[in-house]
DNA sequence: ACAGCCCGTTCACAGGCTGATCACCGGTCG
DNA sequence: CGACCGGTGATCAGCCTGTGAACGGGCTGT
């Protein structure tokens, strides 16, 4: 089922990230990631709520279509997943934040001190 | 009594504070803190009561939900943990006072000086 | 039809965070 | 000056998350 030609095109903007659902896409700085389904699902779900605070169960029930099982841990799998891709895409800046017995919370933050290589940063905000 | 569908979500401001209790989350200057539940909660209820001194027993009672023990010294200790987090974000603010055998009160006030690292201010309140 | 690859799911273990208490020190008041 | 009150740093067990890997199914190209 496709959208009408001239719909308005949902497009959620994250910092250095940008997403458009409706063309199941994704960018970093313009580059456009890979991400499997669920992945940008659930990056998109988050995107919606930018800046707020998402718990697992509403993020299952957002992404899976159903109600979380007590125990699963299927959202911080894809929440590591993400956080792996983003962080290759985009070092030095940190997405989805955990919010200890809450959830998530997407939002865009520098931060120094990269995974992969040493990178120097001297952001001294 | 719930309202249907967007009721008007509690918010508290205290200067560059802004604290939403229903979404477990607190902002400074529009970023978002990195509270543990008890500290949110603390925060929360002397936001309520901005700018009015608090007991420690009605601390502990609001934020434990149960009656202080006599010695029991938590209220002080994640009143601590508080200013920490509070500095750290708010550098040059000062929001949580003590009233010698009274209790704590809530109000943004300046003050100069603190940089990142926590410095001795005699000053009195 | 078959092999290979990608993806989604589930485990089990490791590590980090939180909340509760102590013990000790320094500050304040009478 | 002595007693009391609040500030601070550290410890500890338990719960919550992070993480690497294994498993099985479905899709694709040959």
């Amino acid at each position: 089922m496709q959208h009408p030609t001239h719909a308005v095109p949902e497009e959620l903007i994250v910092g250095p990230l940008q997403i458009v659902p409706g063309e199941h896409l994704a960018r970093a700085d313009g580059r456009a990631l890979m991400l499997s389904v669920r992945e940008l699902r659930l990056l998109t779900e988050l995107a919606r709520r930018a800046d707020h605070i998402v718990s697992r169960e509403e993020l299952f029930e957002l992404v899976w279509g159903m109600r979380m099982r007590p125990r699963d841990r299927s959202v911080d799998v894809y929440v590591r997943k993400l956080r792996v891709k983003l962080d290759r895409a985009l070092p030095g800046w940190r997405f989805i934040h955990t919010h200890f017995g809450f959830g998530y919370r997407l939002s865009a933050e520098r931060h120094k001190g990269t995974t992969t290589r040493s990178q120097v940063d001297h952001t001294r905000a």
